[in-house]
RNA sequence: GAAUCGGUAGCUCAGCCGGUAGAGCAACGCCCUUUUAAGGCGUGGGUCGUGGGUUCGAAUCCCACCCGGUUCACCA
């Protein structure tokens, strides 16, 4: 208000003073770039000799006198150029004068070595590609250390491209995170599986348990919810006999924001008909084995201060043995509600909201055996009642043949032999019915096209479900969701 | 939803036992033809998250609210 002529405005002028003298920087609209940054410092000194064409933001500017230097960031890692107004010419040197940090620059030259020993461009020719109108928290550093920058989580957020442009591990962070959905996809395209797109407007929101968010179609008048899995429609595809199908798509659950949790987040789910639970553990194992080696050159990863080798195979546990060593609850314990609201209570925990007994067994694995499953590791075996869409086991018809995939004590996937017996799967859709009856309104909600397309007929399948974040958290050893997605949900300001 | 910490210049922060604001970087002007956290001299820039209250006087104390961080709860 008060100030003379705001930052926005002086830069303006600038543009317009570019502009004057023929150089407008938004008419441009290529420019063509013999090497990128990378290239230019690791091989530099194959490089002598050839004229260089580069192009980048410009994150540092020294001008001085009659000459100046810059560092221009094409993203990947910067190269210092070097202006020197006897060898631009006037014209050039005008133009020079009206750069300003944040602006993209294109530079033909070739390299030398300054006084100092850095790798750098002496700059003959130079041509402004577009005018950065604002004064961007660019930091400085040297020998690795940072005085500035941006740090405030808010702002980060709120301005991701700020942050991609002023913080280089972010940037690789969420880089990463791009290469692991497209090294994911890699995987499942080379072993013959065909990737779908389902609805994300459903009328009847499945395959998981969760509020789903509503909107409206004006064309139907019709209200409707936003997917918050693939599940049911990924097996309709299976029902359609097409053997192998995999999506990655978003889904939504009307849910608070955390740590590990945001809204909207990105699902991975793959079915394979005439395949088992224990195949879909192989495909687990080498999907991560192949995401990590395709990502990051090796098997081996760091995360939450533990390294995790995913040549080796997953250890594989029993849900209720690890229950009872870890917590001394004996399987007889959690045949019966009544006996296991006892176990329960005896362990410290409050029974009191506790009604149903596929509800406590996952309420006790929670407390007792999730923080302890460090390396990567399946539970295998979850109650039937938490568990509407899995096959029984044979061997125990209470469980089912379902596995969780925990690594770093947190929850990675999800598989199960899939029900396929239309007459099971209608009678456990009716007890969700009466849970919601009861007033749980995240039980599963009756699909009949779903039963419909398996009374046709569906034959034994393996599926998995996989929280991509999540998985994109583990390997690049993140403590937070939201530093691998890009725009976390955040609150209008 | 609860507890707790925070919101001061474009950025990073200081000031907070009440006396209407400071630093570095960024910006502007001048000098400087191999600098690199370039340097030297000078200049401008803030409704101190919002709204109330206490007070002669509030960035500072009190209350409410907004936004964010952390932990917990919820999220099978």
């Amino acid at each position: 208000m008060s100030e003379e002529k705001s930052i926005r405005e002086i830069r303006l002028e600038k543009l317009n003073k570019l502009r004057e003298i023929g150089v407008d920087p938004f008419l441009q609209e290529k420019y063509d770039i013999s090497h990128g940054s990378g290239h230019i410092l690791n091989h530099f000194d194959s490089l002598q000799d050839i004229e260089i064409s580069f192009a980048g933001r410009i994150v540092s500017l020294r001008i001085m006198g009659k000459a100046a230097f810059a560092h221009l960031s094409d993203g990947e890692g910067k190269v210092q150029c070097y202006f020197k107004k006897d060898d631009i010419g006037q014209l050039a040197w005008d133009v020079v004068q009206l750069l300003d940090i944040g602006d993209h620059l294109g530079v033909k030259g070739h390299l030398f070595l300054t006084k100092t020993g850095e790798k750098s461009i002496y700059v003959k020719e130079l041509s402004p590609l577009s005018k950065c109108l604002n004064n961007l928290p660019l930091g400085k550093e040297k020998d690795g250390e940072k005085w500035y920058g941006l740090s405030d989580t808010e702002q980060r957020y709120r301005h991701r491209h700020l942050d991609l442009i002023c913080n280089k591990d972010v940037r690789k962070m969420l880089v990463d995170r791009m290469k692991i959905v497209s090294a994911v996809r890699r995987y499942f395209d080379d072993i013959g599986y065909l990737e779908s797109e389902t609805p994300v407007l459903q009328q009847i929101a499945g395959g998981a348990a969760a509020r789903p968010f509503t909107a409206h179609y004006n064309a139907y008048d019709l209200d409707v919810k936003l997917r918050i899995s693939l599940e049911l429609y990924l097996k309709r595809i299976i029902c359609g006999d097409i053997p192998k199908v995999y999506e990655i798509g978003r889904v939504f659950r009307n849910e608070g924001v955390s740590n590990r949790h945001n809204p909207e987040f990105t699902m991975l789910e793959f079915y394979e008909a005439y395949v088992n639970l224990e195949d879909m553990m192989t495909r687990v194992e080498e999907l991560f084995k192949f995401v990590s080696m395709h990502v990051f050159g090796t098997n081996v990863i760091q995360t939450q201060g533990i390294e995790i080798d995913f040549s080796k195979p997953w250890k594989r546990v029993d849900l209720l043995k690890e229950l009872e060593e870890r917590s001394g609850i004996k399987p007889e314990e959690l045949s019966e509600l009544s006996s296991a609201l006892v176990a329960m209570k005896r362990v410290g925990l409050p029974t009191e909201k506790e009604d149903n007994l596929g509800g406590i067994i996952e309420k006790l694995l929670e407390k007792f055996v999730e923080p302890h499953l460090i390396e990567p590791t399946f539970v295998i075996g979850y109650p039937v009642e938490t568990s509407p869409l899995a096959k029984r086991d044979p061997n125990n018809p209470k469980f089912t043949r379902r596995f969780e995939g925990y690594i770093g004590g947190r929850e990675i996937c999800n598989a199960f032999s899939e029900l396929n017996d239309p007459i099971d799967q209608l009678e456990r859709f009716n007890q969700q019915l009466q849970e919601r009856a009861k007033g749980d309104d995240e039980a599963h909600p009756m699909d009949e096209e779903f039963i419909y397309a398996m009374e046709c007929g569906m034959p034994p399948t393996g599926g998995c479900g996989i929280g991509l974040d999540r998985m994109a958290m583990v390997l690049t050893g993140s403590n937070h969701l939201r530093e691998v997605l890009l725009f976390p949900m955040m609150k209008p300001e």
